[in-house]
Parts: structure tokens; sequence; C-alpha cells
DNA sequence: TCTAGCACTCCCCTAGCACGAGTGCTAAAT
DNA sequence: ATTTAGCACTCGTGCTAGGGGAGTGCTAGA
């Protein structure tokens, strides 16, 4: 669709602009070696990726700068990857062979991200509504505190002290425990709490010892496991302050904002989540005028084939693509065996 | 020390500043009705109080700005403050009558407090060097996985899921479990490693089947216990982009970095937790340049007159004592009285 | 002891100007 | 038909000069 040397021109103009964040002009273009053409030409190219919309000049006299549309000319065609050296790669591995539950992991992960690639890293972590309760236990810590345990997936453990108001025998506990297992194991969490709620209503635990309050906690838990927790979380935020782009502490704080909201960045992440491989989002197609001039690489990971989530970085469009792009890529490959286990 | 007339001026001066942020002059004080002097009168005054180090001049015809010795005084003898109000307690109480652990009001509580004062907020979470082991207990998913449970203090607990490589008999775990609680019960965290380690060495526990990982495990839940937690969590951040004082983005990094590192807070944190009461490091008291035009407040909050911990605030110095300092004491007072139960 | 007055200093804003970088257009050269 | 050289033009930037304002210290008089 580009012309050969529209495509050279255009190239040269990302890496120096990439490199300088100053506005590209014909001159200092027609100056390099590979270039070897006039600044006249160099000018009429300039003027019609301009009006094709790809440059913009931020006035008169200013050379160019990419448009959105141009940095994704840049990212889906023009650009070369440097693969990551094995060394690294193994450094990173190493790095991440932590014995640490799912969800630590994935923040360790995002971490290691954050730190790499110098800007702000995010990671969707799996949700949790699919989890399978596979047991409940109680736990006598003394005849009147009892700690509830519920077990769920591979790492995931939530429990909870409870204080009774009167006291309690072993195998009071022990049939509870066995009744709730009966009844709930193997239920998705939303279906063990509606089970939960109708065996109290039809008086099936009616005892004469306080069940009640091992109960509420037990649906507690249960419901913190599923609400409590962000599905999206964000590393590295303090080194966006490194941009002039976000030297506007305002903008950055709307970022931030943005940030905790998390509205609009799951969507994305939810685009990227359903088509497999890297992903690249520029300027406007974060969906969301805060992440005006910022750029998000995602890349889902996965155990065995199945999705659970997807890790990502953001940062100012003006990034290094050809080096974020692997390390955003060489991560989730990690994560996604390290997670195999 | 201070003559009424020299108070009363250098207060009047601080309170335009404290509201404005700009340099105040002669003039400007002159016309208040509550001074009633003519700017002459004031300046004379005022170059006084600058001999004597609590005013500074930016330039030769800026007016005066207080010094970090002048807020001092303004804070330790000058400064009246605002009660907040019954209905506002009433709000922060119940705002904070949530069920959660320990760490987890704490960090409620900054997150609060940093709303309230609209600057970032700090918790010095209670060591846990001298917190006992309650119990062991290890809870059998399958004839592989294991999970391990420390019971510690009053909501704390730490577990894990182990995979054996091969399979356990319960009454075997029951063994072992028994053992441990034998010989770990009511030791401080430090001594209970101790005595894992000497008795791994002394082959007490050498049988034909895998302890050696539910060990380790159990020694991993102990350190993670001991050392896998930041002491000073920091919240509201993000208020800090707010003010002019920290426009310079390198500084704010730096600041944000300082809180990472906890160097030199955790000193301080350490002097408010020796003595009662509130109190506030200005500018330079702090310890750390980073925190040059910072003030921080800090006050403990205690179980039952035992101290456990500070919280604080850390935000420009010219920020509100007048309504922050009785927040934070509120905060801590409300914190010390719901972590009773 | 206070105050009015005055000379002085320094910041800040604006206008003006020259300069440089970059542009579009046109006409000549290849 | 391209490419290039040349030219007029635009616009941001940096520098300088100057006026206005705010504030000061000092002195002399009330």
């Amino acid at each position: 669709m580009l012309n050969d040397r529209y495509q050279m021109l255009f190239k040269n103009l990302m890496g120096l602009y990439l490199s300088d964040g100053k506005p590209v002009g014909s001159n200092t273009l027609s100056k390099l070696p590979e270039v070897a053409l006039s600044s006249a030409t160099v000018r009429n190219v300039l003027a019609d990726l301009e009006k094709m919309g790809f440059l913009h000049s931020p006035h008169t006299s200013a050379g160019r700068v990419p448009t959105d549309k141009g940095y994704r000319l840049f990212v889906d065609t023009l650009l070369t990857y440097q693969e990551p050296s094995k060394v690294h790669e193994q450094d990173l591995r190493q790095r991440l062979s932590v014995d640490l539950n799912q969800d630590r992991l994935l923040q360790e992960a995002s971490k290691l991200l954050s730190g790499l690639t110098g800007m702000a890293s995010l990671v969707m972590l799996p949700p949790k509504t699919q989890e399978k309760l596979q047991q409940v236990d109680f736990l006598m810590l003394s005849a009147r505190r009892i700690l509830v345990v519920l077990v769920f997936g591979d790492q995931d453990v939530q429990n909870r002290i409870v204080e009774l108001d009167r006291e309690i025998q072993s195998d009071q506990l022990q049939k509870l425990a066995n009744f709730l297992n009966q009844q709930c194991l193997g239920l998705s969490l939303v279906q063990a709490r509606e089970k939960l709620s109708s065996a109290v209503e039809q008086n099936q635990l009616q005892g004469d010892f306080p069940y009640s309050s091992l109960l509420k906690s037990t649906d507690d838990l249960l419901s913190r496991q599923l609400s409590d927790r962000q599905s999206l979380v964000v590393s590295g935020k303090t080194n966006l302050l490194d941009y002039q782009e976000f030297a506007d502490s305002q903008k950055l704080k709307r970022i931030y904002h943005a940030f905790n909201q998390q509205q609009g960045l799951l969507e994305l992440f939810d685009k990227s989540l359903q088509a497999p491989g890297l992903k690249v989002f520029i300027g406007s197609e974060c969906g969301n005028e805060v992440y005006q001039g910022c750029s998000l690489i995602t890349r889902p990971y996965a155990v065995e084939d199945e999705v659970l989530g997807v890790l990502g970085v953001i940062g100012p469009s003006r990034m290094n693509y050809q080096k974020v792009v692997p390390q955003v890529d060489l991560t989730g490959k990690i994560l996604s065996s390290l997670l195999k286990k």
C-alpha cells in the first residue's frame, strides 16, 4: 500500500522521533546516509504522508510527528523486534521460580516487567467465578475460637478466626464440617453460597449451639473470594514520572485514577484475552481519552492452552517498541510455562 | 521568649502563608484589622524575626516565608486546634467497624486518613518478632496435597498447600502435627524456627515418609511471617501530585522511592513509638533531605496501654495543621479503641 | 516608640527583534 | 517524469530592554 521510499522515510522518521522525542524535519532526514535524497524530495513525501494521516505538524515550522495512525502503521508493518538473549530469558525465569501461590506469582511477574521496561505494568488476574470449592474445615484453636478454612484452587485458601459466644465440642464442629463438605463440595462459589443460605433457611442446621456465626463466616469468606480483590493489578506506577509526556501532574493523576477505576482497561484486556498473541493499543485505541499519548501492550498468559488472564505494560506511545514488545512477550511466555506446574 | 506583638504578627503571617502559599509582606499584614500597626513597624518586627531564624526572604522584595524553625514555633506554641465534630467521629468509627484482621484494619485506617487529609498516609504495622506460635496444623486435601496452617496472634494465620512426592497417611500427619505443637507451642517465631531446625538435625523426625517438605514449608511460613511484609504501609501517594510543592516529578519520585526504602522514616516512627501522643516532624527534622519541605505527623496507636505501632500522614510543610493534626489524633484514637476487642 | 517617607532592589511581564528551523511552491535540471 | 535548488514565508525560541509592582531598609520627625 505504501511505496518503498515512503516506508523507508517513515521508518527513519519514527526511529529519530522515538529516540529524541523532537519533531523531525526534512533536513534532518535528508542528511541520513540511508536516505540520500534532497530535503525538497523528502518534504514532498512528508507532505503526502501527512495528507494520508500518518504524520502531523505541531506547527508550521516544526517538522513532523507520527499520529496514532502512524504508530499503528509502524507497529503493524515496519517494526522488527530484537529477540531477547537466552541469558536474559534464563535470568527472568529464575527470578520467577519462587514458590508462590498463583496471585503472588502474577504480581511478581508484573513487578519484574515494570522494572524491565521502565513503565507501568498491569496484570489481569484469572477470574475466580468459575473456581470450585474444594474443602471446608474448622480448626479448633480453643473451645471458643475456631479457624474457618476454605480451600479453593491450587494454591488458593481463605481463612478467618471466629470467636464464638459459647463453647463448642469438637465432634459438633466435625459434624458441621462434614455436612458442609457433603453439600457444597465441587460447587462453584456462587452455587455454594446459594446452597448455604438455603440450608440455613430450611433449618437443617438449627441446633442448640452457635452454628450461625460459623456459617456467616463461611459465607463471608466465599464472598470475599468472589469479590474482594482487584482483578487488575498495577505495578511500577511511579516509573511514569520519568517521562515528560506525563510532566503535567494533573494528567498523571487522571491516569492513576483511571488505573484504580479499571474501567476501560478491563475491556481492552478482555479483547486481548479473546485473541491469542500480543496486542498493541495505541493512543485513542485505548478507548479513554486519559490514555491519549499512551500505548498499551498486552499478552495473554495460559496454562496448557487454557487462557487464564492477560499481562501488559502501559507507557508513552513514544516508547521503544523494538525492545518492549519482546519483553512483554517473553514474560508472558515464561509465566505461562511456570504456571503449568 | 517572644513578645506578644511578635507572636501575634508571626501567627498572622503563618495564617496568610498557609492559606495562600505566597510570601507575606509587611503591607498585607499591616492592613489586617487585628494588626493595626503601620507597615513600617511590621517591617521592623519581621526583620527581627528573620534575624532570629523564624522567617526567610526568598529575595529582596518578596515578603517573608516561615523557616523550618518558624514552623516549629508555630506548631509548638501558637497553634490552636479545631476539635473534629462528634458526627465526624461517629462516621469515622463506623467506617472502620468492619470485620477485618489487624493488618487489614490498619491499612483501612491508613486509606481513610489519606482520603481525609488529602495527603499521603503511613502506618507502621506492629512488629511480629514477639508474636507467639499458637498452633500448627496439617489439613489433608488428598493423599498428596497437604495444607499447612500456622496460627499466630489474634487474627493472624499463614498457610500454604504442599504437594508431596509420595502419599502420606492421616495418622502420620497427625503425629507430626502433635509433635510440632508439643515442641513449638507458645514459642516466639525465632525460637520456633531454631527448635525446628535442631529437631531436624537430631533426626528426631527421620521416618520413612516425606516429612521434609512439610517441615520446610512450616519453616518457610515462619520466616515469611517474620520478614515478608512491609512494616511501613503507605496509602494515598497520588494525593501528593496535587501540591505544587511536588510539581517537580523528579523530587516526587525521590520521595516515593524513599517511601519504599523506608529508611529514615522508620527511625522517626520509632521515636514516635517511644513517646506517647502526637508528634510533628518538620522539614529537616525528617532526617532525610528528600523530605525537605515536607512535614510528618505521627501518633502511636495502642491496645490497652500497650503501644503497638504508629500511624501518620506526610505532606507539604505548608499544610493545614489546624485541621490535619486533630484528624490524625482522632484516627489514632479510634483505631486504638477498635483494636481493643 | 512608632510612623511616614524615600531610595533602592529585585521579580515579572511585555514588546521587540534577530535567528534558526522548517515549510510549500515553483522553476530549472536531470 | 523525477528530482533538486531556490525563495518567500511562518512560527517558535532566545535574548534584551524597559516599565510596573511589591517589598525592603533606613532615616528623620512626631
